[in-house]
RNA sequence: GGGCGCGUAGCUCAGUGGGAGAGCGCUCGCUUCACACGCGAGAGGUCGCAGGUUCGAAACCCGCCGCGCCCA
């Protein structure tokens, strides 16, 4: 952990700055956002010092969001958990790092402006400089437009989309620096995003490979691992058979079971388990598929369950990601049917590797199946099937789990496909040591990252065959005879960057020779979201254009982030990290929950359960909202509850009240506690203090919360009451002790809340302070325990005990349906010697606050308090 | 199927070896000189179930049940 020590640790208590304070006769949160906000920005509160040095910076890898999906409050939840701990910091003396981002690349936002604009991007298409979206925009028949103008409109949506984001962080007190926000496809970002991947390349870190690879077939895309999930779909299974190839009848027909049947064209061989008695006839012969007369061997491998079906399982390039690791493992030829829009595609009977016994009906059956969809093809295979008799029994309805890309409405399927990888499973033993390297908060985490490390079964496809992201900087060279010499790239020089090999030129070349032979031809690919993403630390700190801020701030101090993305940013940032700097990019993660919607599911967008947070914040206010935000204990998911929201209002209402009371026309404060309850206040705050504070050193922001809020109601409803008859006490000889407690322990309340509830923390604190309070200096509690100077257990006792006896009195009055201030003839308290010589210290200001005229401690066991109302004057 | 987390008052949750708690909600009362966006009081629980460790378990261990998430 790096928690370092502030520079200057000031006064933790100043006992308040002479002169009166200035209280408002009827205080009121209404209006404190924009007034606040606006005073902070133009004051320059949130700020990043460039001057500061290293050990005195607290850097934030704030999470950019992702400006195309809608605000919510998961957004607001886990954004007020950074801003305490960020708020804390720079309290604690810190520069505070904290810029904002928007991560405005990748799917989200083209999908947005297809349907905003009703475009479609064809990068055949030329670019208009003219070109104005429709007015009306359809969704049936989209323009198509060029890439250019299809990045210009993604631009400009997201442009806007970042103004409504701002405004809410601004409203709900996100404390960045707003003069260091940046995007995620932006130039820096695509110099940033270049540069690091032009030294992957040169290093042999990023490959190129042409490779059976994870597809979309909607998106037409590539996809990560990392980017699937998996969703329960019914299917059926269907019980298959294989004839013999070989005419001696040596062995049975072999039958599969397969909820893929349209895959059959694609199979390459069977498996069986080497320990299966059942097939140990088969294994070495060869099978014929059905309908396609194909030969293919039956083998053995340890990873086929015995138990699943007949045992025997057809291997087809390629059904899911075990056809490929069998595939690969066992040398097994390609045969793939399957195109890249997600249609069997035409193939070439008769030629190498798509040889038959009976080429005529391979064609005929293939015939029914090719241009057809996957389900089509299944559905359509399935008759053929039934017709040959090779279809055995009915097929059984199954419900088993299916891949798809997260954002992705049909499975996804695996192409081959020319694709860019970046080296990550030989890193794996070096990803779980700094994994374990990594303070998580909660710790329990790690086991995310760990599971997700053990996990990978391949290298990081990066490229995405989309428009709007980071193109990849490199062009081809084109031989004179029109081929693409994909292996030989040309990078573009660092100087050049950022650019788009679609329309800038490689060194050497004329713009004509683009597409031409003995021309060049740019990538047309894009970068994965998170291959950008991964370096928010980097772009952020502007690694590699401004050296001096980089180093400033990084390695950074946290990573805060929700537990969902943890195999995805978190993962692919460490990675990356590790590849530029082989360094960890944050010492800590703070991991959030979720929100939670009243019935415990997940918010979100589709089950239209979401709340807009700027309806909410201007019902409940900034400071109410962050308070059930804050409430929230790291990485646990909370649930969604308005009523939260109300108790935090009332804390903020409380805190100008009890502020109101504490400051107006109070008398001039004496230079020391004399009084006993006032020292044992103090010290007891000084406690509070600590723990807030240990609980904040562990990113344990509820809980510094927690304790903060349940010792001020405390003092509300206990110290408060006691004192007031001091406090009102003409005689400043009297007074001075409790005012002086009053200043120390109000100005302590109000800076260990304004974390959490910044808007009225600073308005109180205006009340009478110079400067703001989110630059004021944490609360110390040791100068808390010296001020408390001798305060011992005998005082802290006292301070329990006259508190237990007010409560006596008041349940006394409150049974007898009395108002609070009616007086009490008598009050006899039954409680150990030890207490009741305690009680002493504090009897005078327990007989002002119960209006009790008569007081006898008796020795007793325990507490037992007898309180006789005086009678009522009006039944006399 | 494996891993992680959770199960405490009607609700939301705190509580890691010795008193079962808070807030909200509910009921009753109080125009109290900071606050009616307030104050005081009250009712309400076999701490998921079953074993074990211990003088003592809501907490520690084992098993089971239920919920959620992640991964197969």
């Amino acid at each position: 952990m790096s928690a370092r020590e502030p520079a200057d640790t000031q006064a933790a208590a100043p006992a308040g700055a002479p002169g009166a304070a200035q209280v408002p006769e009827r205080p009121t949160l209404d209006g404190l956002e924009q007034k606040w906000s606006e005073r902070w920005e133009n004051g320059g509160v949130y700020r990043f010092e460039r001057s500061a040095a290293r050990g005195r910076v607290f850097s934030i890898d704030t999470p950019p969001p992702t400006v195309s999906g809608s605000l919510h409050v998961g957004h607001v939840f886990s954004y007020t958990h950074t801003d305490a701990i960020a708020r804390y910091r720079r309290m604690r003396g810190m520069e505070v790092f904290y810029p904002m981002g928007w991560d405005d690349n990748g799917l989200p936002t083209e999908r947005r402006v297809q349907n905003h604009f009703g475009v479609r991007c064809d990068p055949s298409v030329a670019y208009d400089p003219d070109f104005q979206p429709p007015a009306e925009p359809s969704g049936k028949e989209p323009v198509s437009i060029s890439r250019p103008n299809f990045v210009e409109l993604c631009l400009r949506l997201t442009g806007t989309d970042e103004q409504a984001f701002e405004a809410l962080w601004r409203t709900l007190g996100i404390s960045v620096d707003w003069s260091m926000t940046y995007t995620t496809v932006g130039p820096l970002a695509q110099r940033i995003s270049q540069r690091s991947f032009l030294g992957l390349l040169e290093r042999d870190t990023a490959y190129q490979l042409e490779a059976p690879t994870l597809w979309d077939v909607d998106f037409q895309t590539a996809v990560a691992q990392a980017e699937l999930e998996d969703r329960e779909r019914p299917g059926a299974m269907h019980r298959v058979r294989f004839a013999a190839a070989e005419r001696t009848g040596a062995h049975p027909p072999a039958l599969i079971e397969t909820t893929r049947p349209e895959l059959i064209p694609a199979c390459v061989a069977l498996l069986a388990h080497p320990d299966d008695a059942r097939h140990t006839g088969l294994v070495g012969h060869e099978v014929l598929t059905p309908l396609f007369g194909t030969r293919v061997p039956v083998m053995t491998h340890t990873a086929v369950e015995q138990e699943k079906g007949t045992g025997l399982v057809m291997v087809c390039t390629f059904g899911d990601l075990t056809d490929v690791m069998w595939w690969r493992e066992l040398g097994l030829p390609v045969r793939s049917v399957l195109g890249p829009d997600g249609r069997l595609s035409e193939v070439p009977w008769g030629e190498a590797g798509w040889e038959s016994v009976d080429l005529e009906r391979a064609r005929t059956s293939y015939g029914e199946l090719g241009g057809r969809t996957i389900n089509q093809a299944r559905k359509r295979i399935v008759e053929l099937l039934e017709g040959s008799g090779d279809l055995i029994g009915e097929p059984t309805p199954v419900t088993r789990a299916v891949k798809f890309f997260e954002k992705g409405e049909r499975p996804v399927e695996i192409v081959t496909s020319r694709q860019w990888f970046i080296r990550t499973v030989e890193h794996h033993d070096k990803l779980i040591a700094r994994g374990r390297e990594l303070a998580w908060h909660p710790p329990y985490m790690r086991a995310r990252f760990e599971d997700w490390v053990n996990g990978l079964t391949g290298d990081w496809c990066v490229s995405r065959q989309r428009f709007f992201g980071v193109p990849f900087p490199v062009w081809y060279p084109i031989e004179a005879s029109g081929a693409v010499l994909y292996d030989q790239p040309i990078a573009a020089t660092v100087e050049q960057l950022p650019v788009d090999p679609s329309t800038d030129v490689p060194a050497g070349y004329a713009p004509e020779q683009r597409g031409q032979p003995g021309g060049f031809a740019g990538d047309p690919d894009v970068m994965d979201t998170w291959a950008t993403s991964s370096l928010t630390p980097q772009i952020a700190g502007q690694a590699g254009e401004d050296d001096e801020l980089y180093r400033q701030v990084f390695p950074m101090d946290v990573r805060p982030q929700a537990h969902d993305i943890i195999r995805t940013w978190l993962f692919s940032t460490v990675l990356r990290s590790e590849l530029e700097e082989g360094v960890l990019p944050w010492s800590d993660a703070a991991i959030s929950g979720w929100v939670l919607d009243p019935d415990r599911k997940k918010m979100s967008k589709s089950k239209g359960n979401v709340v807009t947070p700027m309806h909410l914040l201007a019902e409940h206010g900034a400071d109410a909202v962050r308070y059930w935000a804050a409430n929230g204990r790291p990485g646990t998911d909370t649930t969604f509850d308005a009523q939260q929201m109300k108790v935090g209002r009332r804390l903020a209402v409380k805190l100008l009240n009890a502020s109101k009371f504490a400051l107006a026309d109070l008398p001039a404060p004496g230079q020391a506690l004399t009084h006993p309850l006032d020292r044992a206040l103090i010290a007891r705050l000084g406690r509070v203090v600590g723990e807030a504070t240990a609980s904040f050193e562990d990113y344990d922001y509820a809980r510094a919360l927690e304790r903060a809020e349940s010792f001020f109601w405390w003092y509300c409803d206990y110290y408060l009451e006691l004192v007031k008859g001091r406090r009102y006490d003409p005689d400043p000889a009297v007074s001075a002790s409790v005012s002086l407690a009053l200043r120390s322990s109000l100005s302590v309340f109000q800076r260990l809340l304004a974390p959490f509830l910044p808007f009225v923390c600073e308005e109180v604190w205006s009340w009478w302070q110079a400067g703001s309070v989110h630059r004021a200096a944490w609360p110390d509690a040791a100068e808390l325990a010296a001020a408390a100077g001798a305060a011992g257990e005998r005082e802290d006792i006292a301070l329990d005990v006259t508190a237990d006896v007010l409560r006596e009195v008041r349940k006394a009055k409150s049974q007898a349906r009395r108002p609070m201030r009616a007086p009490v003839a008598r009050v006899v308290v039954r409680d150990t010697a030890e207490r009741l010589e305690a009680l002493e210290l504090g009897r005078g200001d327990l007989l002002l606050a119960g209006a009790i005229e008569q007081l006898e401690p008796v020795v007793g066991e325990e507490l037992a308090v007898e309180a006789e109302l005086a009678p009522e004057e009006s039944t006399a």
